[in-house]
DNA sequence: AGGACGCCCTGTTCGC
DNA sequence: TGCGAACAGGGCGTCC
C-alpha cells in the first residue's frame, strides 16, 4: 500500500525512465479514475507532450508537462507505474497507458480503483486546494511538533492525517509509533520534548530507511514490526503477541507492553 | 468544528 | 471442497 517511501520509490523509477520523450498517444481505460472526471482534459494535456521532471509530495506524485501544467498520480491502495509492461505482462489491464514515440511506455496499475489521476496546472495550488500538509520529510522538528500537537486525537490518528503531516499511512505510522515506544492512542498535545524527539527521530529514520531499500519490506530488518502484522504475530522486541485494533478505520498493530500509552 | 464512520473498489483469505 | 462473508485501506463525504 503506497506511502511515502513506495511513492518516492516510484518518482525515482519514473525519473529514470519517462522523462524526455516525445508522448504520441494516450489511453485512458478506467475514465472514472480521473479527477475532476473529464479523460478530454487528460488526452490534451499529454498528446505530443513530454514530461519533464518528477515531484513528490506525501503520497502524490507529480509528472511536469513541458507544454505547462502537471500529470498527477495518486496510488490509492494497489497502484504502481510500470515501464514497458506490454513486455511483461497484459497492458490491457492498465488503467492508463501512456505510449512515446521511441516505443517506450508507462502503464498506471492499480486493481481496486482507489487510486487517482489527473492534471493539475500548479503543485502548490494543488495542495493549498486540498489542504494537505507539509511533507512530512521536510520539516524540522519544531515544525513536526508545531503541527501534531495541535491535534486532540490519538498518536496514530494524528501522524495519518495528511492534512497534518503529508506521506504517513497505516504501515508506518504503526511502525514509527513501534519504534518509538508510543502508544497509537498516546495524546500528543502534552508531551515533553524528549518524547517529541524520539518521534521525530523514529519517524525520519522509518522513511529513510524505507527509501533507501527502494520500499521493499523484505530488505529491512526483521526487528520491524511490519514484518509481524498477522493472525497472532508477536513483538520482535519482547516476544509477546501483538495486540490489535481499529484506529480511523485501520487495523493498527501494537505491543500493549512496550508502546506505553501515556508520553 | 472536528472526529467517527461508511463507502468506493476488487483480489485474497477466512470460516462454515 | 466450495462458496459466500469478511477483510485489506487512502481519501472523501456525511453525520453528529
Amino acid at each position: 500500500m503506497p506511502e511515502l517511501p513506495d511513492v518516492e520509490a516510484f518518482r525515482h523509477y519514473l525519473h529514470s525512465r519517462v522523462l524526455r520523450q516525445r508522448i504520441e498517444s494516450v489511453d485512458v481505460a478506467a475514465p472514472g479514475l480521473i479527477m475532476g472526471g473529464d479523460p478530454k482534459t487528460l488526452l490534451r494535456a499529454l498528446r505530443g507532450a513530454v514530461l519533464l521532471s518528477t515531484h513528490r509530495h506525501g503520497k502524490y506524485l507529480f509528472l511536469e508537462i513541458d507544454r505547462g501544467g502537471w500529470l498527477l498520480l495518486h496510488f490509492g491502495m494497489t497502484g504502481y507505474p510500470v515501464v514497458d509492461a506490454n513486455k511483461q505482462r497484459p497492458s490491457d489491464r492498465a488503467r492508463l497507458r501512456i505510449r512515446f514515440a521511441n516505443g517506450h511506455s508507462f502503464s498506471y496499475f492499480d486493481p481496486r480503483k482507489l487510486g487517482r489521476i489527473g492534471i493539475v496546472d500548479d503543485v502548490a495550488e494543488f495542495i493549498r486546494s486540498r489542504n494537505l500538509g507539509p511533507d512530512v520529510l521536510s520539516v524540522t522538528e519544531d515544525l513536526f511538533k508545531e503541527r501534531l500537537k495541535k491535534k486532540a486525537t490519538g498518536a496514530k490518528a494524528a501522524l495519518m492525517d495528511q492534512h497534518v503531516l503529508a506521506g504517513i499511512g497505516n504501515v508506518y505510522a504503526d511502525e514509527i509509533l513501534f519504534q518509538a515506544r508510543l502508544s497509537p492512542l498516546a495524546r500528543l498535545s502534552g508531551v515533553k520534548s524528549p518524547t517529541w524527539r524520539t518521534l521525530y527521530r523514529a519517524t525520519r529514520k522509518v522513511l529513510s530507511r524505507a527509501i533507501e531499500v527502494r520500499a521493499n519490506p523484505m530488505s529491512l530488518p526483521r526487528t520491524y514490526l511490519l514484518h509481524h502484522r498477522e493472525r497472532n504475530g508477536r513483538c520482535p522486541r519482547c516476544g509477546r503477541s501483538l495486540q490489535t485494533m481499529k484506529v480511523g478505520g485501520r487495523t493498527t498493530y501494537y505491543c500493549p507492553r512496550d508502546q506505553r500509552k501515556a508520553a
